[in-house]
DNA sequence: AGCATAAATAATAA
DNA sequence: TTATTATTTATGCT
């Protein structure tokens, strides 16, 4: 369509709106553009990427996972300006390094993806997401009915922990932040929890401590040597 | 399975598209389709409920929380059509149980928000969030700036290694699939990337010649001797 | 109304 | 393939 118009292309360009390039003939802008939008669509009809990935495995054929979907959509499903986007992408900043004037073709192949193979996988996609967008108009029932899976999976009740679970709890996590799953399953038995819940609850536990020492770390750093030795055993994983 | 007497609702309500209703003067399916609209864009801009939440707090005063969003967004934040909606409201099942016949005016009651309060809000997320487009449009900078945190927190890249250096580490494997700490050290300085990037490789790789054997050994069960030494070597992990 | 935090999802490492 | 971590969303409570 613009082919023509090519020659306006040189390294001085330097509008990130227009800063595509273009790699085995494939053009990369429109790729992005495809995931950003893609990932939109997915969200409008309230769909994960494993939903969407379980979906195209039984209409196209096996290859679809979530890992293939995150990484096209990763193209750049954060929706940021090329500028940031070419901060963000998946390239090895050792090669950015090398080739800080060829952003876009080298990040690009340094994704698992290649442009050619994004290329030819976004027909499929957009064919796809075009009939569930379908299927969603017809009815939720149709798009259910399409999808395999049901995509309104009640969210699971909110677990309230008792104070005296909570005081057991945390007198592990203080022995123990990463307990075994062995250990996990003895604590939840002994509590009368799920096990499931009790690992989250480790998982967020985790998290929350890290948090803390963050910003307690940002607010005295000079001061911070007490919370040393937890940090480390949030770190290291094994 | 509707046997209870449903008097109180609209007789005419058949068509599940139009079946909104009103409490105090307010549009019910309008603020659903306000909240659902809301939740689109801000996707599209790549914004959290926490961050416009901040945005909000710092513009319009407090009360804008994750929080609020998440329950004004929530009103529907799914895009099911009402039929579904109706079954995904927030109220307890217990109230639907209770009245079978007036499922929206009991739901949005059962909400924390009322219709009358989200009616009040609408307008300055409308305000906010067309102000946040319009910055958006503007640059990235623009946005960034309204926003106030940067919507962009980098992730940590997933290394991806050169060719040279694959070739330098399977050199290094074919020699000693267990090099010692200061072996790897000694490879991770040389190929500058990190040390525990190249532990970590080292382990996948043990990990892939592992199976590599294990699928070899299915398939000739009887020959299998000369891989022997390798397998343990695999083994022995001090 | 809003905090604290449980649950869910996406990304990454093991 | 399985675990964990990083982020986000949603909810119980008061």
């Amino acid at each position: 369509m613009q082919k023509e118009d090519e020659r306006n292309f040189s390294p001085t360009s330097e509008d990130p709106q227009t800063a595509a390039g273009e790699v085995d003939g494939v053009n990369l802008e429109e790729i992005r553009e495809f995931a950003k939008a893609f990932k939109i669509r997915r969200l409008s009809l309230g769909l994960t990427q494993t939903q969407v990935g379980q979906a195209l495995s039984a209409t196209e054929g096996p290859a679809y996972s979530q890992s293939a979907i995150c990484r096209h959509t990763i193209l750049r499903s954060h929706f940021f300006l090329p500028q940031e986007a070419q901060e963000n992408t998946i390239a090895s900043s050792l090669t950015a390094k090398l080739n800080p004037g060829l952003l876009y073709p080298a990040r690009f192949e340094k994704l698992d993806i290649t442009p050619k193979s994004a290329q030819k996988i976004k027909p499929v996609l957009e064919r796809w997401m075009a009939e569930a967008e379908a299927r969603h108009r017809a009815g939720m029932q149709n798009l259910t009915e399409f999808i395999g899976s049901e995509p309104s999976k009640k969210r699971k009740r909110r677990t309230s922990f008792t104070p005296q679970a909570l005081e057991i709890l945390n007198a592990h996590f203080e022995k123990n932040t990463h307990p075994s799953g062995q250990e996990m399953t003895e604590i939840a038995e002994k509590l009368n929890y799920d096990r499931e819940v009790v690992r989250v609850w480790f998982c967020n536990k985790r998290q929350a401590l890290k948090n803390t020492i963050k910003r307690l770390k940002q607010h005295e750093p000079a001061t911070a040597v007490p919370l040393e030795p937890l940090t480390d055993s949030l770190e290291e994983n094994s």
